[in-house]
DNA sequence: CTAGGGTTAG
């Protein structure tokens, strides 16, 4: 190991780099600089030199890792003689800020070749070091190395362990290890909390109280917070609140900010915001969960009344916020508003690789505003694979199937490995586009070109195909041989397509396991009760109704609304109550007369009530999209685009007097329900009646 | 040295 008692000459730039390059043969190292390079790259660099050949490495080192070059600091160890403990602990210090795997190993490679004893302090960092950035196996094996082991170095083999998921293993540690402080406990509770198994993480909590003396800190108890936040467990909650009172952990911001966030999760809105207004320092973290219980409470003037006093507030809103902001806009299907909290993250500046940025391209698409949803996808360096899941089902919800289908060739191409997820939007892309035997081919792609497991998704989405073409009995097959119990959305596929070929004696087998899977859905009584009434069984849509009453369950009422001017219009079925109803009724009665003398026949079957004829054409024609429509029409320029949202499926007659209604007032209407978008234009529907 | 609260795709 001649290279450790290298003496450095006056020459030393240039030999500096051809040792390193020499060495590399032994563990890889970065390429080394040209000299020229080398000059040019930093003007400290001079120093750097006579620091080196002055003998003072660790001045150089520090200079190097400050200037975030640590392939260089790294390199230079091969000319110290005896590195000491502090070189090292500053170098795997800094290759543990910039995560930088390779580096670390080679400083470790480093301690090996020169005889150094790293020691218990060197050791955890190393073990922390390889679990931060994954590599668990390195970090076992320097556990397992050591002659001796302290709290920190099973802590932090925990803490490696759950980060990646491998809470089994964690646990095995946890329960191995011969004592534990509230490090120990919390990793482990965290741990829990952060992969979705709040209820291990309470169980923990409870033993920590019971059965060891660690006391619980604010970590733990914001952890735990957390978890009883995840449960909706507002009892528990309460009684961490009282925890935390007795035990005076309340002077902490993060727990306050925990504990508001566990009580609006809870459903105790009023009660979240009481701690938020009581507390002194609220960071963003504290604002962007209480803005986004807001909105998750369907509360959106309240939400958008703090988003703004948040940007008032001097404290600058980050990724997740903005995230949260846009998803409540994505499910308002609230354009404009989208639109400016867009123009402000330009202002301020976001992150083009981020869950702001990724949520843009979601709610452009959720908005039907594909063109916008592609520039903004277009403008990230590196889409991450919800942006290309949300814009392929953003084009496949927008009756632009092709390109969903392209898009999702195009990500195959980029080498980005789609996931369950995706496969959930290219099968749907297929139903709603009607490419039945092309989305059977991409669903058994799933497992045999791409490796990945079935969900009980993926196989909703398979019968959905075939369900909605009359392809029944290969459905039934599917149903049949899939390995787990179908699950409601399958069954959903399963009436759906029934209705739309009228298949009763599938629809009952459906409906009953529907009844059994979520009773309480109106939904599944009206499409029973409607396909019954297709086939004329009226003594069955009695029955149905019947069942209805007996249950206590109330048909969802159909609810559609537009935004004109900035404000947002909404009309229930046979709303009367806008103030320009008139106006709307009269427009309305001379569509119908053009309507028919276009040929449209009203479909009157898609009404659960069995009354008379005269009367059912009547209920149809005050179908809340119908209202909202017709409003938009008679509120806007001849010519704009009419822009509808409806919280149900747009029912059968409604959907073909829309396309009437497109073509006689010569306008672009588009109507999102709760399924997908439907663009009319000259008297056809983008979804090619296939929904 | 090890640990906490907020956010996205069907």
């Amino acid at each position: 190991m001649t290279f450790l008692h290298l003496k450095i000459s006056k020459s030393f730039p240039l030999l500096f780099f051809n040792r390193a390059r020499s060495f590399s043969s032994e563990p890889p190292l970065n390429k080394p600089l040209t000299e020229k390079a080398f000059f040019k790259s930093n003007t400290k660099d001079g120093l750097i030199s006579r620091l080196c050949i002055d003998g003072r490495f660790k001045e150089a080192i520090d200079i190097l890792c400050e200037q975030q070059r640590l392939t260089k600091a790294v390199q230079l160890l091969t000319h110290i003689n005896r590195p000491s403990a502090s070189i090292y602990s500053t170098l795997i210090q800094h290759c543990l800020q910039q995560r930088a795997l390779d580096q670390g190993k080679l400083v470790h490679a480093h301690t090996r070749l020169s005889g150094f004893e790293p020691g218990l302090f060197l050791c955890n960092r190393f073990i922390d070091l390889y679990a931060k950035c994954g590599s668990l196996l390195d970090a076992q094996e320097v556990f397992d190395e050591m002659a001796e082991r302290d709290l920190c170095s099973w802590n932090t083999m925990i803490s490696g362990y759950t980060k990646v998921g491998k809470l089994g293993e964690a646990r095995k540690l946890f329960d191995e290890m011969p004592e534990r402080d509230n490090f120990s406990w919390t990793a482990m509770i965290s741990g829990y909390v952060h992969h979705e198994m709040p209820k291990e993480a309470l169980e923990l909590f409870r033993m920590m109280q019971t059965h060891d003396n660690s006391k619980s800190n604010k970590f733990t108890v914001s952890s735990v917070l957390a978890a009883s936040a995840a449960l909706q467990s507002l009892r528990m909650g309460k009684e961490i609140h009282g925890y935390i009172m007795r035990t005076g952990l309340d002077s902490d911001e993060v727990v306050w900010s925990a504990l508001s966030d566990m009580y609006g999760k809870c459903g105790s809105i009023d009660e979240a915001r009481r701690i938020f207004d009581k507390m002194v320092n609220r960071d963003v973290v504290t604002w962007t969960a209480m803005i986004g219980r807001y909105f998750e409470d369907g509360k959106k003037e309240e939400g958008l009344a703090l988003f703004s006093e948040l940007m008032n507030s001097g404290i600058r809103p980050n990724e997740f916020t903005f995230a949260g902001v846009l998803n409540a806009c994505a499910g308002h299907a609230a354009e404009n508003l989208g639109k400016q909290v867009h123009a402000y993250m330009t202002r301020i500046g976001f992150d083009p690789v981020s869950f702001a940025a990724s949520a843009l391209v979601h709610m452009y698409s959720k908005c039907g505003n594909t063109a916008n949803a592609n520039k903004v996808f277009k403008g990230m360096p590196c889409p991450d694979l919800v942006s290309w899941t949300s814009l392929i089902v953003g084009y496949a919800q927008n009756g632009q199937p092709d390109e969903a289908l392209q898009l999702f060739e195009s990500l195959l191409k980029s080498g980005t490995r789609p996931d369950h997820v995706t496969f959930v939007g290219v099968l749907s892309a297929c139903a709603h586009a009607g490419f039945v035997d092309k989305g059977l081919e991409y669903f058994h792609s799933i497992k045999e070109k791409h490796g990945l497991t079935y969900t009980a998704d993926h196989y909703a989405c398979a019968v959905d195909l075939l369900a909605r073409a009359g392809r029944f009995e290969e459905a039934e097959n599917i149903i049949n041989e899939m390995p787990m119990q179908p699950d409601k959305f399958l069954w959903a596929s399963v009436i759906g397509g029934c209705r739309i070929h009228g298949n009763v004696k599938l629809a009952k087998r459906a409906a009953e396991a529907l009844f059994e899977l979520e009773p309480e859905n109106p939904a599944t009584y009206v499409t029973l009760a409607n396909i019954y009434a297709t086939a004329g069984m009226w003594s069955e849509v009695t029955n149905v109704r019947k069942k209805m009453d007996e249950r206590g369950i109330i048909k969802t009422p159909g609810l559609s609304w537009i935004e004109i001017k900035r404000e947002m219009h909404v009309f229930l079925v046979g709303d009367k109550s806008h103030p320009r109803y008139n106006e709307i009724d009269h427009y309305l009665c001379e569509l119908s007369k053009r309507m028919r003398e276009e040929g449209y026949v009203p479909d009157t079957n898609f009404v659960l009530h069995d009354v008379e004829e005269e009367q059912k054409e009547q209920n149809l024609s005050y179908h809340s999209e119908k209202l909202a429509v017709v409003f938009g029409i008679v509120s806007t320029p001849s010519g704009t685009p009419i822009k509808v949202f409806k919280n149900l499926r747009t029912c059968v007659d409604c959907h073909n007097a829309i396309k009437y209604i497109s073509k006689i007032s010569n306008r672009r209407i588009i109507v999102r329900d709760s399924n997908r978008f439907h663009c009319f234009e000259d008297g056809k529907c983008s979804c090619l009646d296939y929904w």
